[in-house]
DNA sequence: AGGCATGTTACAGG
DNA sequence: ACCTGTAACATGCC
């Protein structure tokens, strides 16, 4: 689920259900993500309000009063929900509602006043959380080497022009690279070389400056049109009750193949290719 | 049954 | 040093 979109979504959703509130107290049922909880874990955030909650990549950073800031990332599968404990039913997020969630993965919760419980939810166990210091933020291991973010001004033509020179890539693993550009996944790096018309295993310093022009304008115009429809969700959440996110349907290559090119007259036939262990799909007429 | 999955990281070899 | 491929992590779904 979670690429820069799908993060910024329960970003906003969550911050609009839990900013302000305390974290009375924190229970863990499984401390096997990624990695293990530090052992001050709850101590470091207990009785701790939550001044605000940013993102940087995939990165969520929820931030205390005490300096310290949750840092939670969901790898493949990791999912919050928001529950009103006194009613027994899932309030949650916009993009992760669900009212049948299962109990199965529940990892963690953060109990917070007002009856909400704060859940992490993770099949995979690839996600993780840390407690770092707000002073540790540009020194953190997994934040000092990100690149951009791919929606400020510093992504911009002349900064990947400036590191496309100096790399061997092809493009599509240049872009799913964090430290040139931060947030990015399979998906929306499909789709953007897509809408490019640019070939996914074209040498990344071989691109025209045009070209270069249309991957910095297709990856804010794809990451801020899906931001807007609540992100992608597949694979999960086919109850109609919850609210999915609706940028799947605006695919025009991710999961499509064999299916016609969706470009106007162009009648191309989508290809699935690998490229570096991760599915490629492209027109094959469209993209050169 | 085996392959595949929105992610990241470590390691081997070129 | 950079690049690529492979495997690992763990679970569920075709």
């Amino acid at each position: 689920m979670p690429e820069l979109p799908e993060v910024e979504v329960v970003r906003r959703s969550l911050s609009n259900f839990i900013t302000g509130l305390k974290i009375k107290k924190v229970r863990i049922f499984n401390n096997n993500l990624r990695y293990r909880l530090s052992k001050n874990f709850q101590k470091n955030i207990e009785k701790q309000k939550i001044t605000s909650i940013s993102r940087r990549a995939k990165f969520l950073l929820i931030k205390l009063e005490n300096k310290k800031i949750i840092l939670i990332h969901l790898g493949m599968t990791g999912k919050i929900f928001i529950q009103n404990l006194t009613k027994k039913s899932t309030l949650i997020t916009s993009f992760y509602f669900d009212e049948k969630f299962k109990k199965k993965h529940n990892h963690l919760i953060f109990y917070l006043n007002n009856s909400i419980g704060f859940i992490y939810n993770d099949v995979r166990r690839f996600g993780f959380i840390k407690i770092i210091k707000m002073s540790q933020i540009k020194s953190n291991e997994h934040l000092s080497k990100l690149g951009p973010e791919p929606l400020n001004s510093a992504f911009n033509n002349k900064y990947l022009i400036s590191i496309l020179k100096k790399t061997k890539k092809n493009i599509k693993n240049f872009m799913m690279d964090q430290k040139y550009i931060a947030g990015l996944g399979n998906i929306y790096v499909n789709e953007i070389l897509f809408s490019s018309s640019i070939d996914p295993r074209k040498n990344a310093n071989k691109l025209s400056k045009q070209e270069v022009a249309k991957i910095v304008s297709n990856t804010k115009k794809i990451l801020i049109k899906s931001i807007q429809l609540g992100g992608s969700s597949i694979r999960d959440f086919n109850s109609v009750s919850g609210q999915k996110g609706k940028f799947q349907q605006k695919f025009m290559v991710y999961d499509r193949d064999n299916k016609f090119c969706r470009k106007m007259k162009c009648k191309g036939i989508i290809k699935k290719i690998y490229i570096g262990n991760r599915a490629a799909f492209f027109c094959q007429k469209c993209q050169k």
